[in-house]
DNA sequence: TCTGGGGTCCTAGGACCC
DNA sequence: TCTGGGGTCCTAGGACCC
């Protein structure tokens, strides 16, 4: 049976959750009507562009540029900062929102669902179904949407990046060719700017080009990325929409500098500052690891990871740190100025099946007892409330941002 | 000029074994 | 002097997404 999939992508989202929080607070300028930019924070050298009003993009600014270029295309641009944990709020509102028409939903990302409508149309148009919940969401909650609609996820969610804002589009099997196969290639989902100009030298330049190259050309180029890109341009996509929460498969923290750092020293007391926000995560979730891998980007720009194993599983903030330290050492043979440093936890198993299976294997030394206790003030006063001694000195330093996306 | 942070997935190539 | 080949496991790095 096919199936009914909406894609639901809340239009500048950065900007107009910020835009609404501005006016509920009493400003009088509706900055989705300047030209406006969500941006990072200069002095801490994240000064890029996060969302953008429709002015800003007519000045031909766009996401991810630097700040610094957006002010070259639009003298009298104005840069405002986002609020992360207010846009989670408007967020869950949307999901709230949608949970009345179904409850299978995938959180795609934080402006961004899926919608498996199949088994809850009940004989409705959903073509009226998504025009009902672009208005309810405007008029309730202040923010316009665009939806694609379409019997699976690629197809809807490149109908929702059609015309935009505040449409809502559809992309049947039989209107590919009308509507996908005109656009550059360059808008197919999962093609980026490594991948279009290998295609753009094979003479591909529309969807409709890719579509109708060979496949196994595409295979023996790409590999499987070729294949997966044939099928997006036939709009060929059987995966499900993922609407139980899943466990994270990995969790990371990084930071770039504010100056480039090339004191060991210095580096591993920032490392120990992220350790502890990655294993604060990483108990919060319930799960253990025993892989650990360390990142360290240069001032040239160069990425450099180390990853290795601990012999058990564990959560433990010493245990991770101490691996971390080791691989930090060992790649930080380098000597070079280093802007960021990330470490980041994989291969997560879940604490309680770990213990089941795996016991002999499961970090039992009671240690985790410091951790739990700092955890459980930390949940009970705020992250920042607990503090290791030698991580006071560089607080200044690395206090995160709390932007994403 | 200056270039974020948090993810997932894939691949080339090295180590090791038979 | 010539240096197989297949399989598995692992890591570093890269591509892509929002």
């Amino acid at each position: 049976m096919e199936r009914k999939i909406l894609h639901v992508d809340v239009n500048n989202a950065f900007l107009s959750w910020t835009a609404l929080e501005r006016l509920k607070n009493g400003e009088t300028v509706d900055i989705r009507e300047i030209p406006a930019v969500i941006g990072g924070d200069e002095e801490r050298r994240s000064g890029i562009v996060l969302a953008k009003s429709m002015k800003a993009k007519i000045c031909g600014i766009y996401t991810g540029e630097t700040l610094y270029m957006a002010r070259q295309k639009c003298p009298n641009l104005q840069v405002f900062k986002g609020d992360y944990q207010k846009y989670k709020e408007y967020s869950n509102s949307l999901y709230k929102l949608l949970l009345e028409y179904t409850d299978k939903i995938e959180r795609y990302s934080i402006d961004e669902c899926f919608l498996d409508m199949t088994e809850y149309l009940q004989g409705k148009n959903i073509l009226e179904i998504a025009n009902e919940i672009s208005k309810r969401v405007y008029s309730e909650l202040g923010f316009t949407v665009n939806i694609g609609i379409s019997s699976n996820k690629l197809l809807a969610k490149m109908a929702s990046d059609f015309e935009k804002p505040n449409k809502v589009h559809t992309l049947f099997k039989e209107e590919i060719e009308g509507k996908m196969w005109k656009l550059p290639v360059k808008e197919l989902f999962m093609l980026g700017r490594k991948t279009v100009p290998k295609l753009f030298n094979m003479r591909i330049k529309t969807i409709g080009d890719l579509a109708r190259t060979d496949r196994n050309l595409l295979f023996k180029k790409f590999g499987k990325h070729g294949n997966l890109m044939w099928e997006y341009a036939n709009g060929i996509d059987d995966s499900e929409v993922i609407y139980k929460p899943e466990k994270p498969k990995g969790i990371g923290t990084s930071i770039t500098l504010p100056n480039d750092i090339i004191n060991l020293e210095k580096l591993e007391e920032i490392l120990l500052e992220l350790t502890e926000q990655v294993c604060f995560r990483l108990r919060k979730e319930k799960m253990l690891t025993r892989s650990v891998n360390v990142q360290l980007r240069t001032k040239d720009f160069i990425d450099f990871s180390h990853q290795g194993k601990i012999d058990f599983l564990t959560d433990s903030t010493k245990e991770i740190y101490k691996k971390a330290k080791e691989l930090l050492r060992e790649m930080y043979k380098l000597n070079t100025p280093v802007r960021l440093i990330g470490i980041r936890v994989d291969k997560l198993e879940d604490e309680n099946e770990a213990q089941m299976s795996l016991f002999e294997n499961v970090d039992n030394k009671k240690q985790g007892v410091l951790d739990k206790t700092i955890d459980e003030l930390k949940n009970k006063y705020g992250y920042t409330s607990i503090v290791r001694g030698t991580n006071v000195k560089n607080r200044e330093n690395i206090r995160k941002s709390k932007i994403i996306e």
